[in-house]
RNA sequence: GGCGAAUUAGCUCAGCGGUUAGAGCAGCGGAAUCAUAAUCCGUUGGUCCCCAGUUCGAGUCUGGGAUUCGCUACCA
């Protein structure tokens, strides 16, 4: 097998909170991977950081009165800490606040620039004039427009679940300094997503094969048909005061997440080829043969699949090999709730005593290549782990190994009966049919010719490289379940009370050592620390994948002391109590997921420049003269008009988001200008068959209307 | 409202066109006592959400419906 080399990265957790079991998914997810792949003699590096950049570290940062330079420190310390727990281990682990990151990321930008990919444009926010600060949304708070709740946040509404806009809140008040905010303009620049450069590259991209076909099928929704473009610019500054790298020719401007926070992938990248000597661009360059994965969850695969893979084409950087997007983690089937006691942090888990690598076994027994949402259910964890891993794995080791000390010495039999080689061969090489008769073949007695060696390392291998760690488990417990029968079959407590059946006996034992030294290889990526301690055991070098096919004889192991204990369902009792906030809770996590996911809204067309079009483009618009017959009110709606529009031939009904600027009274009677031949669109209170043409800034809405003397019907050329 | 995903044993999940639908856990009966009460054998338990269709044959494909969960929605 050629060497492969292995770029990887797991999602940047955002620097204004704590890991949880939910973050966990992803790293241990990734970790297991990334071991995996190691194992296998790869060049493999891993790295992640910190997102550190935005409004809530700075605001934060000034709430406690530190620097945010000392914040993001603070909290990278704690993550750090937090992932060193769950042993997931970093090649390197970072900050987007780094020399490295802000390189890439003026030159990114510097690239795009040039390439003509970057615009500006007017947009509109909220502001709050004490602080003399654009507030995002989640700083605005006021009154829930369905239900009237007070203090809600600008997104959605705590109490009835509405969501909405900020703009949408009654009597907003800034969270920060509580005064009201104004709305106010400021230029931002924009990346052309939208720019055909981006959306045919997109589209070739996303279908050429490698992802996930869940994530695919996203893609083509996001991009829509071939003769549509859905894609939108997207926003890429904010104003300062900013926590953030100011853009270089644009004093008081920021770079946005987007500019910034997957650029730390390379910047951590970068930091670790300075301290080791490797060679960035061989993995960056435009034409890299290297493989680059990043891990992610579900809700930012729009930005890692479009965006992101955008920017570096344009840029002149090589473009992800395949993006691994993971579903959410439900506690006993629902959200992870505080109440409840199901919102675990990293931190408090361990504190609790429990052991990281149970949470790792549960995970991978769980996790496929799917973006499916994971269980974790705590009865079950506690039942999986403890007869999977202590019963059934841990146990082999110490049937036998209390054998080998107290009889032999602590030294394994020097050779085995063919027969105990075949049995060996066929569990952990061969992959022969087990299931067809598995009494003949735990006695050794198996014929099947072509079974080519290896075949058992590489199915399982295929499972993990794949992520299908689910599976891989199943058959490695299936595996173990076999290796139990033969101890009970061979019965060496029996064999010890009889004369002259020692070396039966440390046949037998050797025979359940060697297949438990396999199974901790094929174990290793996802259990790290017990692996260690088998190898300690066993007295052998660190394992790898290899190692599952070769015997371990004549070699004196060391005195069995318990390697991993059961969980007792007190722990998790007390872990639920520990996490149980009884108080309603605070600021919900702004977590760096969230951060990226979040939508461009307030973005005011101030300066449309729209792209030329042909004649035959407009006349394919069949714009009417139309009488408004009728306009009403519509029940339930807050914008819309329902309006009945006479275009001479027939009658159409049309919905308007016009209710804000017009009473419906006066315009009846009136004519106006309507699109003709719009695909009728179903909507909430009706099928709307046609659009009214309005203008409008964002504060005045004004309908148009043609001079005397136009009859309803007459097309407007 | 739109789009997507899910719905299989008490629980967590496999199986995704082909013999009597599987595993682990839980339950029940037995064996064993080397092992941190860990193992082994046997066994109970399922109109594979519902309805229709395609097929020689359907948890498995198609259409419709129900429920749950995501994303997205007063912009036509």
């Amino acid at each position: 097998m050629s060497k492969r080399k292995i770029l990887v990265t797991s999602a940047l957790p955002y620097a204004n909170g704590s890991i949880h079991l939910g973050h966990l998914v992803e790293y241990i997810q990734t970790d297991i991977w990334v071991r995996f792949q190691k194992m296998q003699g790869h060049e493999v590096h891993y790295v992640c950081a910190d997102d550190t950049h935005g409004t809530p570290i700075m605001l934060r940062a000034q709430s406690e009165g530190i620097t945010p330079e000392a914040l993001i420190a603070r909290v990278q310390k704690e993550h750090e800490r937090d992932f060193a727990g769950f042993h997931v281990e970093f090649d390197n682990y970072y900050t987007t606040h780094s020399p490295e990151t802000r390189h890439y990321s003026e030159d990114i930008y510097g690239k795009l620039k040039t390439a003509g990919l970057i615009t500006s444009r007017a947009v509109e926010q909220f502001y709050d004039p004490v602080k003399q600060m654009f507030l995002p949304d989640r700083f605005i708070k006021g009154e829930c427009p369905k239900c009237g709740a007070k203090d809600q946040y600008g997104d959605n509404c705590e109490a009835c679940g509405a969501a909405y806009a900020p703009t949408d809140l009654k009597n907003p008040y800034s969270a920060v300094s509580g005064a009201v905010p104004v709305k106010k303009a400021s230029e931002h620049f924009f990346f052309k997503l939208s720019d055909s450069r981006c959306v045919d590259f997109l589209r070739a991209w996303t279908t050429s094969g490698t992802l996930q076909t869940e994530a695919a099928n996203k893609m083509r929704e996001w991009l829509g048909e071939a003769d549509e473009n859905k894609l939108s610019d997207w926003d890429i500054s904010r104003d300062a005061p900013y926590f953030g790298f100011e853009i270089p020719d644009a004093p008081g401007k920021y770079f946005y997440v987007w500019l910034d926070a997957p650029v730390g992938y390379m910047g951590s990248f970068r930091k670790l080829c300075n301290d080791k000597g490797i060679d960035f661009d061989e993995f960056w360059q435009k034409d890299s043969t290297a493989e680059l994965y990043h891990f992610i969850g579900k809700d930012i695969l729009y930005f890692h699949a479009l965006f992101w893979p955008a920017m570096l084409e344009n840029a002149g950087y090589r473009t992800p090999t395949n993006i691994y997007a993971h579903g959410f983690l439900t506690v006993n089937g629902e959200k992870m709730s505080k109440s409840r006691g199901t919102f675990i942090t990293a931190e408090s888990y361990l504190q609790q005593g429990l052991n990281p690598e149970w949470l790792r076994y549960y995970y991978a027994a769980k996790l496929n290549s799917t973006m499916e949402d994971i269980d974790l259910n705590l009865e079950d964890f506690a039942a999986r782990v403890n007869s999977d891993l202590v019963g059934k794995y841990i146990n082999l080791a110490s049937r036998a190994a209390g054998f080998i000390s107290k009889r032999f010495d602590g030294k394994l039999a020097a050779s085995l009966a063919p027969a105990r080689k075949c049995f060996l061969e066929g569990l952990f090489v061969k992959s022969v049919n087990i299931a067809r008769d598995p009494d003949e073949f735990i006695q050794g007695r198996f014929t099947e010719e072509d079974v080519p060696d290896g075949r058992r390392t590489k199915y399982i291998a295929d499972l993990y490289e794949q992520r299908k760690y689910g599976e891989a488990l199943r058959e490695i417990m299936y595996l173990t379940d076999i290796v139990n029968k033969f101890v009970d079959y061979y019965k060496p407590w029996e064999l010890a009370k009889q004369n002259g059946q020692d070396g039966e006996l440390h046949e037998v034992c050797t025979v359940i050592l060697n297949a438990f030294k396999s199974l901790t290889v094929y174990l290793k990526p996802v259990l790290p620390r017990l692996a260690k301690d088998v190898e300690a055991f066993l007295n052998i070098e660190p394992l790898v994948w290899e190692d599952a096919k070769t015997l371990l004889l004549d070699h004196t192991i060391s005195p069995y002391s318990h390697l991993i204990t059961r969980i007792d369902p007190k722990q998790i009792t007390a872990l639920v109590e520990a996490s149980t906030e009884s108080l309603k809770p605070a600021t919900p996590q702004p977590h760096s997921q969230q951060r990226h996911a979040q939508h461009q809204e307030n973005i005011v067309e101030t300066t449309t420049q729209p792209a030329t079009i042909s004649i035959d483009d407009f006349t394919k618009i069949d714009l009417r003269v139309a009488r408004i017959v009728n306009a009403e009110h519509v029940e339930g709606a807050d914008k819309l008009l329902k309006l009945t529009l006479d275009i001479g031939t027939e009658q159409r009904t049309v919905f308007a988001g016009i209710k804000s600027a017009y009473d419906p009274e006066k315009l009846k009677g009136r004519l106006t200008v309507m699109v003709a031949n719009l695909a009728p669109r179903k909507m909430k209170f009706g099928l709307s068959e046609g659009m009214v043409l309005a203008a409008g800034d964002g504060n005045g809405l004004y309908l148009l209307g043609p001079d005397e003397g136009a009859q309803p019907g007459m097309r407007i050329k």
